[in-house]
DNA sequence: TAATAAACATGACATATGTCATATGAACTT
DNA sequence: AAGTTCATATGACATATGTCATGTTTATTA
């Protein structure tokens, strides 16, 4: 498998060379100290795999993986870098990126994740998942049925949008007076109140 | 490595035990069909990983996991199935998962995922990681400094629970007027109109 | 010390909101 | 055809909300 590392710091660049060209399945077509040269490389190299660090001079890492999936869809991408931050997180699995892995942890354990990826499976760190997952969303519970009407759904949600009655009404055609007969019907069942709990109501649940 | 494989499908269980034991570094310590029955055989076997079917009788994929991962906090578990649906991942990660891979792939990919799962990684096929991106938390854009007093900050929280100016007012002390008078002080600074856009305001911001 | 600013309060007022009883026409059921 | 249901409408009413001018107290600052 042919890997090009991309690292600023020379040293890692070298090290890791050394590292991976020890086994025999693998070969470092090249390194590069930003994803600006990473991206040049790809061009000549067609590597199958890079390694990417994320913090670079010039052009960064998440940048660096969206060109290359973006223009050579067919090589693999792994961050490899020393942050475990939430939003690099996030905006190297949007980038596209098939892994995200620490540096602090041993060669072998980095280089069966590189197996993996080749294998076309997404490699993280057992630390960066559980920070993923924190991120993930709250269950929308899927459409609690509440036997609400089309057009109580769609009041509700109106009045979710901050709309006044008046407002609603011009916007749906319908009388003030209507608007408000069909609030006091979604209060009712819903078990709420006034408006302000319907619009709160609203937002967490849907 | 030792191996315990789990799934309802007899055919299943024993193709996959045959592939793994195929290889030098791996071997199959048994074999269960379902969540209950990996317990007891975890118990007994102390696999050093589960390989964990998500649909089963009796005890399904996901509530094995959270229990094995409760009871012997050592041993790995990778889910293969056959189901890439956003509520089986995300309660598959929940439940501390090393792995989530789909039944349609290869062996030797599969294989791979298993030993970067030995070495401490975590493995997702990449079709999982696409659904989970898609599932990751909207911004939650940094404290919008907006010069609001503690006391706005407070009576503002205490709206977008769906609190009246009254209740407000006997929840924290103060007259139901003064209440008023900060929601005039928030409308104002907020640009807004009436509470319920100041709740959805607060529910979307903060 | 006098001036000023913050935090809280009051009362008067206009408007919005929510409740309720009642009504109408259209669609559907028996 | 008579009855029922549904979506929409109206008007009267009570209450909540929001605005504003003004006032008190306390702490801060010039």
């Amino acid at each position: 498998m042919k890997v090009l590392i991309v690292d600023d710091d020379a040293l890692i660049r070298d090290g890791l060379k050394i590292l991976i060209e020890l086994e025999a399945d693998f070969e470092v077509t090249g390194t590069a100290a930003n994803g600006q040269e990473a991206l040049e490389m790809c061009q000549k190299q067609r590597p199958d795999l890079v390694l990417m660090d994320i913090r670079m001079p010039v052009m960064d890492g998440v940048l660096g993986t969206k060109l290359i999936k973006q223009h050579f869809n067919t090589i693999k991408v792994v961050i490899l870098t020393t942050f475990k931050d939430d939003d690099y997180i996030k905006e190297a699995i949007r980038s596209g990126a098939e892994g995200y892995i620490l540096k602090n942890q041993p060669a072998d354990s980095i280089i069966e994740s590189l197996r993996a990826v080749g294998k076309g499976n997404t490699v993280f760190q057992r630390e960066v998942v559980s920070a993923l997952s924190t991120m993930l969303k709250d269950e929308k519970k899927p459409p609690v049925k509440l036997g609400l009407s089309d057009r109580e759904q769609e009041i509700l949600g109106l009045i979710a949008e901050g709309l006044s009655n008046k407002e609603i009404a011009e916007r749906i055609y319908l009388s003030e007076g209507t608007i408000r007969n069909y609030t006091t019907g979604l209060l009712e069942k819903l078990k709420l109140r006034d408006r302000t709990q319907l619009a709160i109501f609203y937002l967490k649940n849907f």
